[in-house]
DNA sequence: CATGAATGAGTGTTCATTCAT
DNA sequence: GATGAATGAACACTCATTCAT
């Protein structure tokens, strides 16, 4: 009666309540600087109750973070980009339009878990080694794939893919760690931030004149 | 033959042996994530001498960061700054290798540093305030000037000041960071690389057609 | 069987070992001289069960005294004095030995707490202004209440009241001083000591001839 | 030179700062509850200094009280204690108050080094032995035979002689206490107050009716 | 004579984790 | 299913003491 192997349904109140109350605690102090007796307390439950779900203290962070990458960042971004993939977007620039879109609506639905992600990434070879073969690599192979179709079809200057690459990912991340973490709170014109951010990077790897 | 009482000669052996091990451990494992003992093992001395030059770990810490930031960063910034601000630069181009330039030395230098700058700037708000008061907003505000003259003078698109100062300062980010901590060991072709991120730039923020 | 949740029923059983164990730890060796360690050895539990139930050391040394003295020794007095005040006793006499039998009684129910107490006030302001407020200001008061009653009876000499108070305080002190802490084993014959303290005093505070 | 073993000339300069230091910070924070450094600080010298004259913490304190006990409390008693013992005193009334007045100027002397004692002795068996044989029982001895003799004369009642040496002795604790440390800076009139302190005790102890 | 430098052994306290109920 | 009780190991930090200079 208790197998009903639904999605998020396994999940116990309890068990719901911990993991939220992981997020926050994990994204406001990091993960060893978060006691697990502040879970507990965050969380409304004994602190034996947390050792019932997640055998340990890391154990937590990856059933934290887990569901994130696997569920939401591997195929969310699998989802984004094979449409984006196979999809032949008008142009180069709808492609960037859509990619950032995407990107965005993905940090701001879990800022938390991106911040976590970020802020445990150097600390946490495993959670390296995860990110690189499950998101990173992946996600790279799928967009030097794309940027060389654009290069070929003569939208995107003839540099190294990886490098094309790492110009849009900055300049994107660069936009949200800014919009999201840094200054939510500012006033924004998104939109004329976002077709700016385009222009730039359009006009930035525009084929123009030989370089 | 003891007897040099100059300037960080001051500095005990045991003092410096102690800063090197905190670098090293702070930049592996983070602030939380190290335990004194590992740092007094590391520089090879007592836990207790830790304590005779720093009252505490925190204390460690910032006396680590401190000189770091104050006698290299802030300064340095400024004094690599000033120049560029009041020499004329022939070209926005110029300005950019330049200062692409210097910003990379300086992460060369300091690159355990900078990490852990990274690392703890989300966790310890005091740290952040003192970056933003002592760094970020001078800089920025010596950047915003600088931007605003190359638009007045037609190098530079007239967007936000912020806005272009945000889209230089990813874009060297996301190369250095990858040039020095993600992929230091690959194989790079810095003059073409450094050649291309600065042609990035300048197409991408080229007064060009009215966007 | 375990569930008997009546008034100090709540206390486990480890941590009344604790009280028991810190209370003969610092009655032998002070407060500061006593080891959070070694009182987790003569309780037999964990220094961490110790806090558990007690945040800090100090915190243990208050919830040893506390009950005491609020519970104890102020509501003891009370309710001994009380009596005493309103109770017309036959005589300064009868007073004086019903005072010194209870003052008696109560430090050989706790004799350890009382030493602990004396030995610390002189180290401790909080403690010293909470025996202050709590006990010594209130029956000092009732004290002096009494011998004024006592003068205008013309039992007692026409001195000061504090200064009587004081007589009888030193007088009283010194025996149970002697009795309980310095020579406990010593045979004594309490009847006969007891006759002549009380004899002395009421001797020594007679009206007399003028003074 | 620098040999002249007179008396109190060997102390160096430093070491006269030491004991001071250390009889302040003692008689405030208690022997267990006081750093070296903390000595070293009020002193003024490093805490190395302190170790080449005194080979412990704990030969500090011994070296502290040690003359104050010997060469002023133990002397000092036999000193002012012979001259009492031997000069037929007109009066047990005069005795007591001679004694009274010395043990007052004594305490008035060392207000720091009877507190350490009184503070110590619970807690130091040496210290207790050390005083019990070379204070307490020649003291006692001295005081039960002078107390015989004004018992023989029938200047004092019949008791037991140790009760009345404890009758004395706990109302001139009292007064003393009182007077030096508890309410040192209350307005007393010294001498109305020990006249009538005398005046208690020869009451008290008069040979009177039969007890 | 005096000290600055250094430390091994502790200090009170917190940690993630276990387990009987 | 959830917890209150308990803990060994680790934590940051302090202690009295040593020693070369």
């Amino acid at each position: 009666m208790s197998r009903r192997p639904r999605a998020n349904d396994t999940l116990t109140e309890a068990q719901k309540k911990i993991v939220e109350a992981a997020v926050n605690a994990f994204a406001e102090q990091g993960f060893a600087g978060t006691a697990t007796k502040d879970i507990a307390r965050r969380a409304g439950v004994a602190e034996a109750t947390i050792f019932k779900y997640f055998p340990s203290k890391r154990e937590l962070l990856l059933g934290v973070l887990g569901p994130a990458i696997e569920q939401l960042v591997g195929p969310a971004m699998t989802r984004s980009m094979d449409p984006v993939l196979s999809a032949t977007y008008p142009s180069f620039e709808a492609f960037l339009r859509a990619l950032l879109a995407e990107r965005v609506a993905f940090v701001r639905a879990h800022p938390r878990l991106v911040r976590i992600l970020a802020q445990e990434l150097p600390f946490d070879a495993e959670l390296r080694m995860g990110i690189l073969r499950r998101v990173y690599a992946p996600l790279l192979a799928k967009g030097l794939a794309l940027i060389e179709r654009f290069q070929q079809e003569g939208q995107v200057v003839d540099w190294p893919a990886p490098l094309v690459v790492r110009c849009i990912a900055s300049t994107f991340m660069g936009y949200i760690v800014h919009r999201v973490f840094i200054a939510p709170d500012a006033a924004w014109d998104d939109q004329a931030e976002v077709d700016r951010i385009i222009t730039f990077l359009v006009r930035g790897l525009s084929p123009g004149q030989p370089a």
